[in-house]
DNA sequence: TCCGTACCTTACTTCAAGGTGGGTACTTAC
DNA sequence: GTAAGTACCCACCTTGAAGTAAGGTACGGA
């Protein structure tokens, strides 16, 4: 074994950078980022009409960190007007499989979680 | 068809009411209760000890969340002290088999996101 | 008698997420 | 000529999510 010890990842520590990469990928705008550009690549301003209230402040700001962390790519033409086209990294493919599966079970089972909450609601 | 439309379920819409669901989920603290119940039901205690840096309050309201939304399910023994099981209902083991898959995913793929980030940082 | 455990609740405070409105630089349509 | 579309960035301000701290209850042990 090495001297200085690897621990593995655990996002169950408080400090793990796993933790915000976590985070950016099921932060409120970045799951519907991910699941729209799941299908094909979009532009700025085409995201920004298919995901329902979406500031454009919080759109480019998302945009950035999943570029960052390498979920997404960015292809800007040099071309006026502007633009610019974002789509999935192959690593990006893989967790926003993982997150339009969620997406699609969330509302497939929302009848499921109403009655749930009726249940709970009645009970006091 | 029927007279009154009805609208199946879209995240994308602003209005839909998937979307809190979606967020209830995803939440900072939902994902890893989630994720932690997925192998065994957990005592209030046991589950603050297992995931670093939760408060209780924010475990609290998360775990109601969950419990309302028919994720988890609560089973309060009336002794003294007080003991209270949760753990994941039929619908909370489904949503859970994915937030793990994904947590797991993501601990997996650290690497690739650190590298993204430094070919990201240099080129600026 | 006071501490510790267990499972919370409430009140107070802080901090970041998010909204609003402005600016840019250029083009096409009215 | 003026309005709208394109893809942003920047500064300001509000709101809500989360952290901190303390209280509450019923007991068991020191």
């Amino acid at each position: 074994m090495a001297v200085s010890e690897v621990r593995a990842p655990n996002v169950n520590r408080v400090d793990c950078p796993s933790r915000p990469v976590l985070e950016h990928v099921t932060s409120r705008w970045g799951v519907l980022v991910l699941a729209e550009l799941r299908d094909r690549p979009h532009r700025f301003s085409e995201l920004r009409r298919a995901i329902g209230g979406v500031s454009e402040k919080m759109l480019a700001q998302t945009l950035q960190t999943l570029e960052r962390d390498g979920f997404v790519d960015r292809d800007a033409k040099p071309v006026i007007p502007p633009r610019v086209d974002y789509s999935l990294t192959p690593m990006g493919r893989e967790v926003a499989e993982q997150i339009w599966t969620l997406t699609r079970w969330v509302e497939a089972n929302l009848d499921g979680v109403f009655a749930a909450r009726e249940t709970y609601d009645k009970a006091r």
